[in-house]
DNA sequence: ATAATTTCTTTACGCGCGATAATTTATTAG
DNA sequence: CTAATAAATTATCGCGCGTAAAGAAATTAT
């Protein structure tokens, strides 16, 4: 490694014997040059440390190599997961990932969104806030960068919505509950963030109807992102009601799931499908704590893997020119029984 | 809104009625113009759409408004609440902060860092990955860029740490632990990944003897930063193994507690400080969903805020020019009390 | 070998803005 | 009201690179 500094495209050009012009195109796509040449420019670059300057070449290109990754929020690790996993999929695909999360609140969403603009990104990975979504805001920004949304739909909106089939997540579930045991009552938040939740009542209810079992739902009221403390707090009011028809309760996902939990432990219920439990609780989600809570949450796992793995494809089948009606693609959660339920 | 769409500088100067350069400082900062000429623009920022172009600008500046903020797992809750804390305090402060993590990956975190440096940032801040640090690319990014380290520290590197005060957590919560009940065992990793835990080990130790009593440490086997399920699986060994002196176990981070409290449900044995209870298990962080495990864990709280806060001012204060020799700033945990010990 | 084709070089311009110097205009002090 | 000061204007350059056109050189095909 020379000591010699390189200071730009131009000075690089000269130590390795080739055109600026050229050298340009290298690193605009290194197989676009003649392997010769190409083989100068890479000596070149094992002497001398030289790398184009980002913002000179983000300048000039209309198109940059960023990928905007915006996830509602952060701290829960359901999207800590999502946003890891899409980002390294992009990374290996030779762009440079951004993550973003809006913290639950909208005018972040919307802040995010206009920043995000602003980069001139290559495509961006989205899981919109859901209730609290501009929708108006998401749409134009889908208008102007290829975007894939995921994990929560916003109708008709970029390139295509990549997500849990919900109904059959709850159905599978529910099936499971009612042929294990007594079937369950559905444990929710009255006014959801998410557009899933609203799917999962609803798919509560229709499996219920079509087993033959009449439906119990308890809407817990409760705003933000706090669920465990929304689920513990909830729980502790639906458990001493004295209205529960049922001792299983079916939880509108994880987190919740989780607080409820702690709400039977702080009542001395014990949970569990082991015989002698007060109580049977199951969640939806498979979150990442999900095994490790007391007992192990029985709940439905969503393939974080897949549904990363098919929104990058699905965005860089755009990326790259391909054009293609909106999609929706749903996925299919399995059934992950542990002891809870 | 007019419809008229700006190009750049020079045209939105133009509509504004100010020329160009004054409109440039105007952006730089609001208040270097005259009143008078400041309002002119702002009325034109009203009725047409224009943002300076962000590369452009970068590009130009020595300086971007950048600020980088690294952490070694963003799906660790902990991570993910510094992170949002840390980001937060940036854009107030009219910066554009961006979040990246090693994903618990030496390479990626020197190519993360690699990275950054390309982008020109005002500052950083990381909490390196600890043990599996390459310490000189940390260091050789810290000469390039002021830089704050937090979490984990790596001796005089950057301009500052601020972190825990290791030795007051762990004394507080063994003192706690000896005067309840029987003194506790602690419970680790064998090669944790953060240096925060040979802290922690080395305190217990302190802190027993200064006591009185007589320590006894598992060192349990697990890479990686799946703490629950090395938790778990340790727990499992320490438990079945006899060997244990004591009904009391402290962990090295709520994270393993979080595992071990699951191992003790799988064993059947009752964790909590009430009466019959077989084993008191405590951790240290104060973790977001220790309060949710069952028993609730009884735990040091960390303050992110705190912490967050004055990482963030140190690298301002080195930012914005001020000069000051390097620091090392430890904040003090309070204990938690829950039921678990 | 010659022609056809591909690739590279040279030259030149443009992107959008920061920065500077010299000049003009506006504001404030006396 | 004039001088002193502050602020805005005009003009001009530079940043580092993308890109286009025209011609030279290297490669491939015939």
């Amino acid at each position: 490694m020379s000591q010699v500094k390189i200071r730009n495209m131009e000075e690089f050009a000269s130590v390795s014997g080739i055109s600026r012009p050229t050298v340009s195109k290298y690193f605009n796509d290194p197989d676009s040059v003649r392997p010769s040449t190409r083989a100068k420019i890479e000596a070149a670059l094992e002497t001398y440390e030289y790398r184009p300057n980002i913002f000179a070449v983000n300048q000039n290109r209309k198109q940059t190599k960023t990928v905007g990754i915006l996830v509602p929020y952060l701290a829960d690790p359901v999207f800590a997961e999502f946003a890891r996993n899409i980002e390294q999929r992009c990374v290996e695909l030779g762009y440079r990932p951004t993550i973003f999360s809006s913290h639950g609140v909208q005018q972040t969403e919307n802040d995010i969104l206009d920043n995000l603009l602003a980069l001139k990104p290559a495509g961006a990975l989205l899981a919109p806030l859901g209730r609290e979504s501009d929708v108006a805001a998401v749409r134009a920004f889908c208008d102007e960068v290829p975007t894939v949304l995921f994990d929560s739909n916003i109708a008709d909106t970029g390139l295509a919505f990549c997500g849990m089939d919900n109904p059959q997540f709850t159905r599978l579930i529910v099936e499971y509950l009612c042929r294990s045991g007594q079937p369950p009552c559905f444990f929710e938040m009255k006014t959801p963030a998410n557009p899933n939740a609203r799917k999962r009542r609803q798919s509560y209810l229709e499996a219920m109807r079509t087993l033959g079992f009449e439906p119990q739902v308890f809407s817990v009221a409760g705003e933000g992102w706090h669920f465990e403390e929304i689920g513990r707090q909830g729980g502790h009011k639906v458990l001493t009601s004295g209205e529960m028809r049922t001792n299983t309760v079916l939880c509108s996902n994880d987190r919740l799931a989780i607080g409820f939990i702690t709400a039977c432990y702080e009542l001395g219920m014990s949970v569990g499908r082991a015989e002698g439990c007060a109580i049977r609780v199951a969640g939806q989600d498979d979150h990442p704590f999900s095994r490790y809570t007391c007992p192990p949450l029985t709940t439905i796992a969503q393939d974080y893997d897949t549904v990363s793995k098919h929104a990058v494809a699905t965005l860089f089948r755009a990326i790259e020119g391909e054009e293609f009606p909106y999609e929706v693609n749903l996925f299919e959660g399995k059934l992950v029984m542990r002891d809870s339920a």
